[in-house]
Order: structure tokens, then C-alpha cells, then sequence
DNA sequence: GGGTAACCGAGACGGTACGTCAAGTCTTATT
DNA sequence: AATAAGACTTGACGTACCGTCTCGGTTACCC
């Protein structure tokens, strides 16, 4: 059975942890340029072969730590109290605090620079904040369906959400901090006016 | 008066359109990354020093085109028919035909990069789309207040632009083409479900 | 007695051969310095290890392979037909024909440096030449010992010939052709000036 | 007049003279192989670069130096004492001394392994030793000429040197050191038999 | 109209990093 | 136990650009 196939040494794991690490460790450190495959090598002790054999290119190992979750792992959750205004505003102001910090801004940017030369990194930086995981946005929308007038049954939440996200990343680009009024004004957009 | 001083000749104004001329096309066929100083030189027919006078970073070069309008000079107004909805729809149609393009869809990566490491960038992105001149997304919904349930007057216009933007540019980056589908739940976004 | 013992299978003939015909075809074809242990042991179907484990280097091979007579089998045998001075004469010819061709100028450079970081191969280059087998130059000098004044009996024929052979190798080595007044020149070295 | 040329700063000669020597001290050190670009660069505190704008290869900067007088100068040279007999064989003695030295046979054959790769070295290793200079055999020789009977006016002396030289190179691939009796039979090559 | 200062093109310089090749060692499964 | 396969670290290759620094030549202003 088993067709098998070929005999020789297996990947090493601890290889490509220790890569893994040190790219999501350099990256937050300097930078997506600056950072360079050279680095990432030398700090993870490794061969720059090593990387060269299994991945692609520098942002490919970003892909692959952010789908290992080694990036951007929880500080993002959309709480959920039943109150989806507040929750929103809370999880906006969250992000805005951490786009205010020299390395939350500077984290944002790239990995918005690597989402620019793989298509993989975009997929899932969308995925994870605006996708459908647990404590992702949409889902936070989804649960709040019918409970707001402007959020009936059908609502497209996967595009709100998209939209909101979208806002953000606009404002990391342009270095637009997210005050107040800016948060209000987006859960305004996202789940309509307050009422009275 | 004319505090001035200063003897010798004065910048030369051929220089300067010859580089961003370079730079521009160069971004085009190259994208933004393998965007090289020494063949912006090149290819404009001057000394590298003449740049590294006058600008500070590749990004810098990009970032002043941009404000020239030599690039994304027009194809991106929105037009005004009266009909808010629809004039929304037609310009995220022919914003996502754009994008579906490989030039178009390169470009728009370009800039985001470029956007990435050069604050000015991304201010100049967002303020020629979402912005306020006339043709951009703020605009011309400031012209519609009123005309839609979901869009009374002090509706956050700004805001509104700023999410539909930035929803553009979570799909480029994540490389998901805007369908009609998309394009309807957006509108419905920024201005409220059609009635009826 | 048979103290012998020792389980599991014992060195491949055919590894050792099929390894040895790769490195002297790979030497033929892409020169000493380009011959990679990878490409051999790939061109062989062997796997590294198994070269590592029987030869200390890539010139060990070329020294096994120039032992086993898989280089310079025989085209270089002087010949024998009575006259000294007509056969020496002949022979240059031969060898500087072959040094001319492409091929042969690669191969004999490859040898010389495949002599220069291996004594053995060194060594056996130049008994294989100047040394004593039937073909060699000494071997034909022997034999001709008494039958020229300049060669009476103890003449110094080993001597003599690596004389000879050195030229060769320094005309190699100088990208000199061999023309005929320096085969003339060279066998009045070897055995005195023409009679008359 | 003076066509002129281009503007723009001019080779630096304190970078060629740097490179020169590096390459000529890690050459003896280390030998020809393990002579690595990199090496020479960072020895002599220069960019890499710098040394592949002006050579083509490792060997063409040996070549320079050789033809610099960096390597190689002046030990070499043949006495002229009036007795060629007895010049000669203090020089074979010296050479072969040079020779029997670990440095002076690593260095040997490192020119060997350079002349096999670059054409301009064989040929300046062959002029500078058996050539035409002062102190060179050829030169040596043709003094001689007339002296003894095996060296008439008009015998081969450039051929003569060739072959002499030839054979040490022979014994330094070989390793075969450079004994008294050999000394002597080259001689006899060289100049015929000893007069009684 | 001679000085002098800033411009310009060209491009050499010391560097960093690239992506590739091969070396020699080590590991696995197979024979 | 020897093998084919091939992953591993190391080190060098030759190339592309970086940002700085000369060069020689050319304006334009100022005495």
C-alpha cells in the first residue's frame, strides 16, 4: 500500500521554528525592508540554503508565521457583550491605541508591505482581522444581526466589515491617528447612527 | 528685500521632469520594489547626485509625481448624474476593472508600498481618492446629503470615503476581485440598502 | 584463520566504476575546476557519502582514474621504429597536435591542475609520460642509448625526459604552440644536433 | 588636441596597490585555491566590487602582480660568474632549495594552478624565468654561447631554457625533490657532459 | 570680465544583500 | 554495513544597488 517514496533526512522542524522566530522577531524589530534573508539566517543559526529550500521568498515566511499564528495573535478580538455599538467602539479604540505606538504602527506597515509582494500575506492579513474566525469582526457582525436597524438579517456584514478594516489600513498609510470622533463616526458607518 | 544670495546656476527644471518621467514609467513596468535609483538615473539621462539633491528617497520621487498628477491623473473621478447610487456603482466598476488588470493591479500595489515607507505617500493617496477635490468619493457624497435616508445631512461623508477606499485596498492587497456583488454591498455600505 | 568477520555488503565494483567513468567524462567535458563531487555522484546515480567514503577529494579520483588507465590510455606512445631522432620527432608532433585541439589543451590543463592540489596525480602524470612503461620517452631513450654521440651509454635518459616533458607542459601552460623548428630545437636537447 | 574623454573620478591607485598585495600575501599563505575574492577584498578594505570592475578573475590579479614584480622579483636570477657549468648548477640548487621550502613549493604550484586558468600567467611565469631579461637562463645562455662544445653559436637556447625550466616544474607537481644528481644531469642536458 | 559658487553628467568608491553553487557532514530508509 | 537520497551548515561566487565622494565642465551672479 502505502506508495512510501523516498528514503533521506526529513525536514527539520526546529529549523524552521527557529526561522519562523527569528523573522517575526526581526520584523518587528526593523521592519519589512531591512529585513533581510541573511538576517533571519544568522539569527535563527541556519544555512541560508535552508530557508531558500523551502520557502520563496521573505515574504512567503511571513505568511507562513502569520498563518501559524505568530503574528498579530489575539490582541485583536472583537469582545462581545451583546452590545455591539460599544463593542465595536471598544475594539476600534483598542486598534487605534496599538497604530499609535511606534512599533503597533510600524508592525502595520509591514506587513502591508508584505501583503504588497505576496498574495498569500494580503489573503490572510484579510482573513484574520476581517475573516471568520472567532472573535473577527464579521463574526462579531454576524451575532449582532437584527438587534440594529441598520443591521437587518442579510446585512452584507463580510463587506462592512471589510470596509471598517479597510479604514484602518488607510488611516496606518497615511498616518491619520483614529481619534473619537473617527471611531464614532465608523461604527456610524458600520451599524448605523445612534439611536437619539 | 530678496533676502536671497546664492550665486551659480539654478535647478534645472529639465532634470527634474526627465526623473519623475523616469520614475513614473519605471514604476509602471517595474513595480515599486526593483524600482532602482541608479536606473531612475539612467533611464532620465543624469547623475545620480542630481537626485540625491533634490529628494530624500526613492519614495520621496514617487510621493511628488503623485502630487503632479502624473499619476492616477483622472481616470478615477467620480462621476455625478444626480443619482448617488448609481454614480457610486459605475465608479467602483471601473475602479475594480482597473484593478482586475495586471498594470492596474501592479500600480495600485506600487503605490501602497511606496505608501509604506513614506508618510507623504499615503497622505497624498488618500486625499487624491477619498479626498476632497472635486471628482473624489467625499465630494460627491456631500453633494448627495440629504438625498437618501441613510445619508442626512452631517452624515460622516469623510468617513464613509475613507472605509470605501480602504476596502479597494484590502482587496488589491488580498488580490480578491471586486465583483458586482461586492460592488452592490459596498453602495449599500456608503449609502443605505436601495429602497425597495 | 580467514580472520576476516564483518557483516553487510561490501564496496560496489560497479559504484566504483560508474563514479570514476562520471569523473572522467565530467573532466573531459567541463574542465577540473567546474567538476563538482555533486555532479558526479548525480551523473553516476551514487550518492555522495559514497564517494566521501572511499576518495579524500575529487583529485583522488582523477589520480584513481589516470591510475586505471582511463586517461591518456595511449594515445601518447612513442614509437619505436629504429630511428631516434625520426620517432621523438613524430611524438612531439603528435603531442602537439593534441595540445592544440580545444579539447586537448582543456584536458592537459585539467591535469596540471588536478597535479597541482593532489601529489599523486602529479606523480603519476609524469611517470605515465616520462616514465618507464613500454611508450614512455625514457623507455624509447634506453633503447636508443649508444646509437647517437650526444646519447652514449649513462646518458641521463630519466633526466632527459622530464626535460622534455616540462617543455610540453610549459608550452601548455603559455598557450605556445609546438612548431616545428621547436620539435626540432627540442630533440637537439634531447639528442644532440642533426648529423651534418 | 588630447581627444580627452569622460569626467568623473579616476581609478584609485591606492585601491589597485591594496588588492595587489593582499592577493600576493593570502597567496602565499594560503595557496591558490582558498584565494577567495572576498578575502583579498576585506584584507585590503575594499568593496568587492572595486575588484571586479578592474580584473576578470582571480588568476588576472596574479597575473598583474606577477608582472608588477611583486612575486617571484629577484631570487631567482642566474648568476654570471663566466663558468655556465658552474652557474647553472648553483642556480638549479637555489631554485631547488625555494622548491623544497613549504612555502616556496605551495607557492610554486600556485602559480601552476593560476597558469592554468589564465593564459597571461603562463605566459609571464615562462618569460620571467626562462625569458629574455637579465638573470634570466636564456640570457645566461646565450652568453655561454661558444664555451663549450654541446653549445655552439646558433644552438636553441631559448628551447634549452624552456626545457630546463620545464623540469622543475615537473618536480614541483611531482614533489620530487631536487637532489644533486639531478642537478648535474640537467646540466648535462643544458650544456653536454661534464669535459672529463 | 575674472572669481566663485552651485549646478550638472558621469562614475569610482566601500558596503550590504541578493540568489546560486558546491563543499563536506549527517540522517533516514532500503537492500 | 554499505548504499541512494537528500537535508544540513558553511563559505564563496558574481551581480545589483545603496549612498557618498570626486572629477571636469557649465552657468549665473557679484565684485
Amino acid at each position: 500500500m502505502a506508495a512510501s517514496s523516498r528514503s533521506g533526512p526529513v525536514r527539520s522542524e526546529a529549523a524552521r521554528q527557529a526561522i519562523l522566530q527569528a523573522a517575526v522577531e526581526m520584523l518587528a524589530e526593523r521592519g519589512y525592508d531591512h529585513l533581510a534573508i541573511e538576517g533571519i539566517a544568522s539569527r535563527a543559526g541556519v544555512g541560508k540554503q535552508t530557508i531558500y529550500r523551502w520557502w520563496k521568498s521573505k515574504s512567503a515566511i511571513i505568511a507562513e508565521a502569520l498563518l501559524e499564528g505568530m503574528i498579530l495573535a489575539e490582541r485583536l478580538e472583537v469582545p462581545d457583550t451583546g452590545d455591539v455599538r460599544r463593542d465595536l467602539t471598544a475594539w476600534l479604540r483598542a486598534v487605534g491605541d496599538v497604530l499609535l505606538s511606534p512599533q503597533g504602527e510600524s508592525l502595520a506597515r509591514s506587513l502591508i508591505a508584505a501583503a504588497t509582494d505576496n498574495a498569500d500575506v494580503g489573503q490572510r492579513l484579510r482573513d484574520v482581522i476581517a475573516g471568520s474566525g472567532s472573535g473577527a469582526v464579521s463574526t462579531r457582525l454576524t451575532a449582532a444581526l437584527g438587534s440594529e436597524p441598520h443591521l437587518p438579517p442579510g446585512a452584507p456584514v463580510d463587506d462592512i466589515s471589510e470596509a471598517l478594516v479597510g479604514a484602518l489600513l488607510l488611516r496606518a498609510l497615511s498616518r491619520t491617528p483614529l481619534d473619537d470622533d473617527a471611531i464614532a463616526a465608523l461604527v456610524t458607518v458600520a451599524v448605523g447612527p445612534p439611536s437619539l
